[in-house]
DNA sequence: GTTGAAACTGTAACGCA
DNA sequence: TGCGTTACAGTTTCAAC
């Protein structure tokens, strides 16, 4: 159940992770195995849950969303319930594409993409509005994305 | 050359910003086309770069690589040289996911992925030490990821 | 790890509105 | 221009070796 991953594992997942429309025999031919020993290996991580799924990366400026902003919280309630619904109900926000439970001064913080200022503001008020037990919120914006990659460092 | 993406296109996007394994006569079902034109649509998005690309994500926790953490960085050097110099260093780093130029107190930030504190702390003084120029950097921690998504709010 | 065969998929040429 | 029909090549899937 519980076997362990080896070097080819590893090698299928960082090609994978950066190119999700290889063939099975391109793969195959990377890591030296012929396309049916690839393909156990890929249906064993997949089943295992590490490549966890497959999907299609957008480019949020041909899209309008190219406004993302940071949103920390801090709270007073600590408690077990209001964790939850704080949890359910920021998670239910599709503009929240990130979203942390944080050491040191704020407790929480999320990542959020939205269009523009005006699109930010009213999914603050929003978003502010829907949640009971916040004591400070603060916003930090991004003036120019540099970096994104869903690659873990493998 | 610059076609105006419509419904159906939004709709194929949002499909496969979910779930990337779709196949085309599925697609096609979905928006009630045949797969011909949705195929064409599909290759005009790719050109287009809308569709930027297709990837496999990974589950960090079966692969030790659960702990993130943002740096955020101070400079008293605003010279396009150093700019460049800087996105370049960092950008390199494949532990930094994310990276921004930031509006606020803070000049940039950036989101790193590694395993552990001991492997931040490497990170952290391989970066500072590589970096010149930095006039304050503070990190901070997650301590529990609520929520991660690729998907934009479409 | 290999072979091979069946089912499914992507690709493209061709007509039709 | 955008859609549907059809056919073919390539790919995935999986049983048997």
């Amino acid at each position: 159940m519980k076997a362990p991953i080896d070097q080819i594992d590893r090698t299928l997942l960082r090609l994978l992770q950066q190119d999700g429309t290889l063939s099975l025999a391109e793969l195959a031919d990377k890591v030296n195995l012929t396309t049916t020993p690839c393909w156990k290996r890929l249906k064993r991580l997949e089943e295992n849950g590490i490549l966890r799924q497959r999907v299609a990366l957008l480019d949020p400026i041909q899209l309008g969303l190219s406004f993302t902003a940071f949103v920390q919280i801090k709270t007073s309630n600590h408690s077990k319930e209001w964790y939850k619904s704080l949890v359910e109900a920021v998670s239910d926000f599709p503009e929240v594409m990130e979203f942390y439970r944080m050491a040191g001064e704020y407790d929480y913080m999320m990542k959020v993409q939205v269009a523009d200022m005006a699109a930010f503001d009213q999914f603050y008020k929003k978003m502010v509005n829907s949640i009971e037990g916040l004591t400070n919120v603060t916003s930090t914006f991004a003036m120019e994305p540099l970096k994104y990659t869903t690659a873990l460092p493998l």
